[in-house]
DNA sequence: CGTGCAGTGCTTGTATACAAGCACCTGTCG
DNA sequence: CGACAGGTGCTTGTATACAAGCACTGCACG
């Protein structure tokens, strides 16, 4: 979707806090000052800048004027809009499935399957696997692109799953459902596809008040965001 | 969605020029300079700058470093991922909606389509209750939240469809298909409120077509896009 | 006449300087 | 001892200066 390919140190530097965001790398909350991540990146101000105000459009960061920019908290209303706004078009790709199949991009979701059982895994690349699982499955209803969208818009599921996966659930579960869906594409039975995604993605979205409870200083409490000044450090 | 409610530069120039860009006021293909901008607007570069990086983000500016920023071209097939999302997450909707509507927003949408039968309407006041209408029915369902999402992916189609009405299409039949929706709803006929709305959403993308026959010179050409120089004009 | 090549003027990218403002800290006064 | 006022250091917003590069123009040369 974005157009610009060409290798300018804005992407470069949004990609990566993007990725440091959803990551957790960059907690909920955490602060943000333009000058130290300039300093520490070795650039000058203007391109982190332009990078945080990208991030604050994507609701990863918030930015106050005059007081400084955060890392948003986990708001559980933009969660729940996000599961709505996936399990719609996930769904509704189902749907738009050709009778004959993509051979290559089955195959290719056949290999990231039976990555996914493998025993020693890390959270991040098993992330980096389900993103490339239902990518694939929507490039095999021929609306691959829209999954930029949905991925633009899912920030917010992403840390609250991440939350859910950092706690004990094993990704294990996720990967047979993963399978379970496959076969049914595969096998044609869209009735059974539908219902096995959306028990999917809906266990994914349960996980989310569990972690609500552990760990509430995460999550954006109604609308009264605090924004809280970094306490300045003193070197003498 | 967005956070900044705070009153800066920059968001004021960032929706002016959307709205410009989107009622095709700024034309696809016309380059945007930075600085012809920032001097009719009175203003720096800066402001100017950081607003053509979100419309880009938005997909409805193209920059091309070292070279320009020009409006861009009606992608079709951005304008059919757009569709997709649309109708996937509209029709989604229709399935979330409580048995009790809010009785508060029946009473605005039935406002809204009274609005709509009158004669004396221009194009845009037009849009303004479109959009206002589905936004409605998606508040009804609980999910207002995400229709700020869906405006903000479907800024081609938007474009697409003003090419359509510029032509010769009357409003009205919209407008009745809007009622026809409306009325399924608050019957609570949800089989009649999802084809008719499926049937109104796709007679609007069914007239792109046509329009990209009258005006190719407004759409994307594939993937070759050419970025062309705005002529020098010398003053003596 | 055709071709190559430097000049010129624009473009956006980056760096830096200044402006405006919030919050805490601290000294002073009641 | 408490409260208030001003200093101080940070924050982001804006303006400006410089850097790098593309594309066209027009002249020179084969």
């Amino acid at each position: 979707m974005a157009q610009t390919n060409r290798r300018t140190s804005r992407r470069s530097i949004y990609l990566k806090l993007r990725q440091m965001v959803l990551t957790l790398e960059l907690p909920p909350g955490a602060a943000l000052s333009e000058n130290e991540l300039a300093a520490s990146l070795g650039v000058s101000r203007t391109p982190v800048r332009e990078s945080l105000i990208l991030l604050a459009q994507d609701g990863l960061v918030q930015i106050f004027p005059k007081i400084g920019s955060f890392v948003s908290r986990v708001d559980p209303a933009q969660v729940a809009d996000a599961q709505f706004l996936r399990e719609a078009v996930e769904l509704a790709s189902l749907d738009a499935l050709p009778s004959e199949l993509d051979a290559s991009v089955v195959a290719e979701l056949r290999d990231n399957l039976g990555r996914q059982q493998r025993t020693r895994l890390s959270l991040e690349e098993f992330f980096e696997l389900d993103e490339a699982f239902h990518h694939g499955l929507m490039r095999l209803g021929g609306h691959g692109n829209v999954w930029t969208t949905v991925a633009a818009a899912k920030g917010h599921l992403d840390r609250a799953r991440r939350l859910g996966l950092h706690e004990n659930v094993s990704p294990a579960v996720f990967a047979d459902q993963h399978q379970e869906i496959f076969d049914a594409v595969v096998s044609g039975d869209l009735a059974l596809a539908r219902t096995a995604m959306r028990t999917h993605l809906r266990a994914v979205f349960s996980d989310i008040e569990r972690i609500r409870t552990h760990s509430p200083e995460l999550f954006a409490t109604g609308s009264s965001s605090v924004p809280v000044r970094r306490n300045v450090v003193v070197w003498e």
